[in-house]
DNA sequence: CGCCTTGTATCGACAGACGATACAGTTATA
DNA sequence: TATAACTGTATCGTCTGTCGATACAAGGCG
């Protein structure tokens, strides 16, 4: 039931669930003076979470997050007392809890980039009717950070915080075709190889090649690479040191762009807009 | 200076402010054994940012959330280390970090009610093509989780994680509408009577007045009570118990709509939104 | 019916967070 | 230019507050 002829479901990465195949955000914590423990147990709580497609019992949070049942208990309470953590509808279990959307909102609030952005790609998705997403650069991942949809999409695919490595996207191509050399080779080799879809491009030499000609014509094209049936354009958006924060992406569908024609409609209008995204200020 | 004629701007809130009116999380935390302080306080920290408009320096962080100097340093330390908290862009302070938005994506994909509603409130976006809004009841207030934007809107307006008064919302009043009068009385009673606007209705007796009108009627209608020249309709979202969870919200324009007009247009679309959403287990 | 899992609660011991304090680097005021 | 007022960073000893163990009530399930 495991492994089977190699390129079986098993082996492509499920995008409806909670695991990316991101690594832990935890690698080697060094102890400092200053490094509290008990802060880290609680966000380690919280990110029990992560993993789950369904609410967690208490001992589940427990093994899930690695800390113990009673000092799990203790800071359960307390979440769930602030508000961070609430209990299941139907009383089995915990959830994340409402609180969370209060620091949701102050970083999408205070994130420049998001200010600047927002009016530039209600435009663009007026313009484009497709749906236009943008997402930040966080190393070996891009996460929505605004998403603006057009047609019917798929549940999960359309929230706030979702991520997809940089590796296999639009956007995070686009992205890299911006950092040096470096970089690039760096974030290849620590990034997840498992594809999503067959189309999935994780070969390096590969994925440089594309890189390279994002570099060439300013934006990055993507057929089926993470969802089956989609096309997705990517234009990075830099900051004042010329760094890349982030990507506008605009996607559709195959069944009704070819990848060369939805490239040739979309990639001056995505492209204008980081322009214009890159422009003030 | 400070209180002129009454009802000059100074009375009126800024809902482009961090500060929405609302009252702390923490009213009179009762020191439990099972409550862990130190947890309280990483959030607190984190709160800092909830009525701060730019980055905040660590003074200002340890000032706003009410905590030491020495701690709120190494909670700080602690938080940017996971991610929780970056610096800003030019290097002057702090801001929430990226990894917020993991909790978020964790909130609103174990939120049964968000699943349901998502595709629902997509069609209704294109049948209504005015903007659409999922809130979430959260006692005294309203908390934006999904936001469907169509034309050109305030930037901040638009975030997820956004919230307002349950006392003046139109979804806020179709929630209370099926509530015990007990619970309406207790909410009213509780909640913050500045008002946004000069429509804004606070006065007890005439909120009640449109409670009881949503009753009859199922919907809620409010005129400029949060944002001058907006119009906006909200229907509740129930849960399995017959509990209000929630709220649908149709916002358009006063200079392309008539209240009224407006009401007789999409009051059926969104009972009937609300219907589909309800009627899904 | 007893068994297993759920969430809740208490207590003593000692890990570890707290406040005080100090320092270096940068921006503002005299 | 001097100097004051900020920034963020770091160390240390005391004692606070958290940890693990343990126990118990309330459902759910065979």
């Amino acid at each position: 039931m495991a492994s089977s002829t190699g390129n079986g479901d098993g082996m492509l990465r499920n995008i409806v669930s909670g695991e990316n195949g991101i690594r832990d955000p935890e690698p080697d914590i060094r102890e400092d003076q200053l490094f509290v423990q008990s802060v880290a147990r609680a966000l380690q709580v919280l990110s029990a979470f992560h993993r789950s497609q369904s609410p967690l019992s208490l001992t589940a949070i427990a093994e899930a997050s690695g800390v113990g049942r009673s000092a799990a208990q203790r800071v359960v309470h307390t979440l769930q007392t602030l508000g961070y953590i609430e209990r299941d509808e139907a009383g089995r279990g915990y959830v994340p809890g409402i609180r969370l959307l209060d620091h949701t909102h102050d970083y999408l609030r205070l994130n420049p980039l998001i200010e600047r952005a927002t009016p530039v790609l209600l435009d663009l998705r007026r313009n484009a009717r497709e749906r236009i997403d943008l997402s930040l650069f966080d190393d070996l991942r891009m996460v929505y950070a605004a998403r603006m949809q057009s047609k019917r999409e798929t549940f999960f695919a359309t929230l706030v915080g979702h991520s997809v490595p940089t590796l296999c996207t639009s956007g995070g191509r686009a992205v890299m075709a911006h950092l040096p050399d470096a970089e690039v080779d760096d974030i290849i080799a620590r990034s997840d190889r498992r594809p999503f879809t067959d189309k999935t491009i994780t070969d390096p030499a590969e994925v440089w090649e594309r890189v390279l000609e994002a570099r060439q014509v300013g934006y990055a094209l993507t057929v089926e690479e993470v969802l089956v049936g989609e096309v997705a354009l990517g234009v990075a958006v830099l900051g004042p040191s010329g760094r890349p924060l982030g990507a506008i992406h605009i996607a559709g569908s195959l069944s009704e762009w070819t990848p060369t024609a939805f490239a040739e409609r979309f990639a001056p209008l995505a492209s204008e807009a980081a322009y214009a995204i890159n422009r003030v200020r």
